[in-house]
DNA sequence: CGAATAATTGACCGAAATCAATACGGGTGG
DNA sequence: CCACCCGTATTGATTTCGGTCAATTATTCG
């Protein structure tokens, strides 16, 4: 079901059996993204927008310097660039970062649910706003934490998000990032990234290789990373587990 | 009139009078908040959103280490909280940087505005994305500028949107941030802001001193700092001015 | 006027960048 | 099936930007 992840397992609840069937109804159509594939470009003119479904995407902006820097990733039931059914147009590119499926929603469709159904207007307004804590953070995450803590705190905040949609049992998850990708988010060079992440894995806090992460223990690496996942609005029992509290 | 910077100068166009009074019936009363004063704390429920009519304010994190992070600021006209009313919690602080004028607009009044006016609805909703892509342009700007290009860039933000307010002539605006606050901003050490403003004037692009901006070759600021406002969502006279094409 | 806050400057230090070289791994094509 | 490549990962040597520490000089305001 293509809305089988949209706000699971969050504070706000879970869609209604009528507020899905009125998402679900707004798809266009799924279509499938390969890797690296842009999907929005900065500026241009947008009239739908995108569903993750299946994939990782991410928004990234393209320095001067001609080095590329990530503003934000994205996991399956994540409304892409449902800003830009409000904007208009993006401030950032929107990429696919590994092969991804995406479910494409014409901007008249989210009219008609906007004057019809205040509820999952309400929901789509709370899932804008959810990336937009998810920004703030990064910000916080860039201004005060070094090498070491912004990659634990990144990975906390990967492994919660995708525990919320089943995609990470706590302690193993799929990451298919390259050093390089990890460092285009923590504002790192990969050489360091490396360097930090051997750091992680003698410390014995987690493994992180080639698209698969194993975190041997979360609250250390919580710890670490000063994480707080208060910002991602998750229901309490993932919240429990998303730092370590309890496995269940 | 309470609500005369909301949405003004922006590609969106001005409030029409309807909206505008719909507004203004939605504020409850206003407030004067004394400098400092943390008016909204993270973490505690919120049934009231706050209009920043006069003074600025700024959004802030407090770090494990003590040192304190602004992943926000505001100008008259913003919206301040409007988060709050669809996350129902915050996940930092809101804090008057100076003697600030608010108007306080309780949840149930949005809600009411919510399900009569489907406009104004939207453009509440475009307010909270605004933030949304300034935080964007905040993460771009740690992850990719150096300190003098920060401190540039972060001038040239806060000059673009005073400018579309009125508080800037596009030359010199009053901003009573000290070099602490700056360097909370741009997460530098007030030692090391103090340099990049002395680089700053010696360069001849702008002087910075309490409370006092004088920019002197905002073309030149605009370079340093690799601004472009298209993520401030301008109306096309004001981006102009913005980055120096036309005085007008 | 005097105390507190803000700005300024210098000397030194350190985290992460840069530069450079090597190893690995998996897919392609001959 | 193996050789070759290219992207990725790893490690070391060196540099640099900005931080830290410390001391001095404005400001501002009660």
């Amino acid at each position: 079901m293509i809305t089988a992840n949209v706000l699971r397992n969050r504070t706000a609840g879970e869609l209604t059996e009528g507020e899905r069937a009125i998402l679900e109804a707004a798809v266009l159509e799924t279509r499938l993204l390969p890797a690296d594939q842009v999907a929005v470009r900065q500026g241009e003119p947008v009239n739908v927008s995108i569903l993750l479904v299946h994939g990782f995407m991410t928004r990234r902006v393209d320095a001067a310097d001609g080095r590329r820097h990530l503003v934000g990733g994205h996991v399956p039931g994540d409304f892409v660039d449902l800003h830009a059914y409000v904007l208009k147009k993006l401030d950032h590119d929107v990429a696919a970062l590994t092969d991804a499926t995406v479910a494409i929603v014409p901007h008249a469709r989210l009219e008609r649910i906007q004057s019809e159904c205040e509820s999952l207007t309400r929901r789509l307004w709370f899932l804008t706003l959810q990336d937009a804590a998810i920004h703030r953070q990064w910000i916080y995450r860039l201004s005060s934490l070094n090498a070491y803590q912004r990659i634990a705190h990144f990975l906390c905040e990967i492994n919660a998000r995708l525990l919320a949609i089943g995609a990470s049992d706590g302690a193993v998850f799929e990451l298919p990032m390259t050093q390089v990708d990890l460092g285009e988010v923590c504002s790192l060079t990969n050489v360091h990234v490396n360097r930090v992440l051997r750091q992680l894995r003698e410390n014995e806090l987690c493994t992180v290789r080639a698209s698969r992460v194993e975190i041997h223990d979360l609250k250390a690496l919580v710890a670490a990373g000063q994480f707080d996942s208060q910002y991602l609005f998750l229901n309490q029992q993932t919240a429990a587990r998303a730092c370590g509290l309890e496995s269940r």
